[in-house]
DNA sequence: CTCCTATAGTTAGCATGATAACTATATCCG
DNA sequence: CGGATATAGTTATCATGCTAACTATAGGAG
């Protein structure tokens, strides 16, 4: 994550980047603004999660799931491909949801190494306790990030 | 952090969202793809700063340190403060940072709780060495996200 | 048919974010 | 001056990101 609380200056960063050929600073100083702005946002939605017992890895966890066309479960490689996170994030938190009755895993009968992960009644309440909270920090963050523009 | 890969569409977003007063999909749509930019961003950072076995907090911290004007030492809060984490991260990397011998900690005269925090010469190098190839990834991610719009 | 390579997922360990609870010290008020 | 409150930093614990190494299973080639 990237939280600096003082972005460096135009001045400041310039001082640097002049000793480093081909580097644009408004570049380097759009990146850092960036990497905060995301970093902020992705604390707030933490919080909010953490309200609700959740986290936002689980929350998209259910998501990815919930969401694919036409089906009702996915292949836990599937999660980790539609999250975009390694493999051993995905077997801990599945196990987690599991525990939590939000999911339910099988072996998958073509496959005996691959699992099926489906969302149980009890996840698919929880995802719907916490979207209309995640909209509205999303929505209010980008709000809020355009008047600032 | 934000990994997820295909964020949703404008159809999926405004299927969520007309349940929800006030929200424009829009916003939520940017939000999510600030999150996965920058995400992206630091994961590419974080393995630059693998290689040159270092990570982005502890090259910040050594930054936080070395730029402030004036001083040459922060103390310990200071430095919480400026790279906007708690005080636990903090009081680790210092820890590690020290080990490495590229910080030396001293207690405060002023105040015994306090500790101070400075670079050493080896600190400085291990920033001058790591400064060009962050400033050119930034730089990088910038302009391929300007010429993607 | 057997063996080798590839793949799905797990385990171990490390670093970084957080909160809660703690210790040691400083300061202020009565 | 002493006690109560506040502050600086530490320790413990949990969750999430990673890489490396592992186990079990699948598939393909000879």
């Amino acid at each position: 994550m990237f939280f600096l609380k003082n972005l460096p200056s135009r001045q400041m960063v310039e001082g640097y980047s002049d000793r480093f050929e081909g580097v644009d600073v408004g570049n380097v100083m759009d990146a850092l603004d960036l990497m905060r702005k995301a970093s902020l946002l992705i604390r707030e939605l933490e919080a909010y999660f953490a309200d609700h017992g959740f986290s936002q890895l689980r929350f998209l966890t259910l998501v990815v799931i919930d969401r694919e066309p036409d089906r009702s479960s996915l292949m836990a490689g599937e999660v980790a491909d539609r999250l975009d996170v390694s493999k051993p994030v995905v077997t801990r938190v599945l196990r987690s949801l599991e525990s939590a009755n939000l999911i339910s895993i099988a072996s998958s009968s073509d496959d005996a190494r691959s699992r099926e992960i489906s969302l149980t009644a009890a996840g698919q309440a929880k995802l719907a306790e916490i979207m209309p909270g995640y909209f509205s920090i999303l929505n209010r963050a980008m709000s809020s990030a355009k008047a600032d523009s």
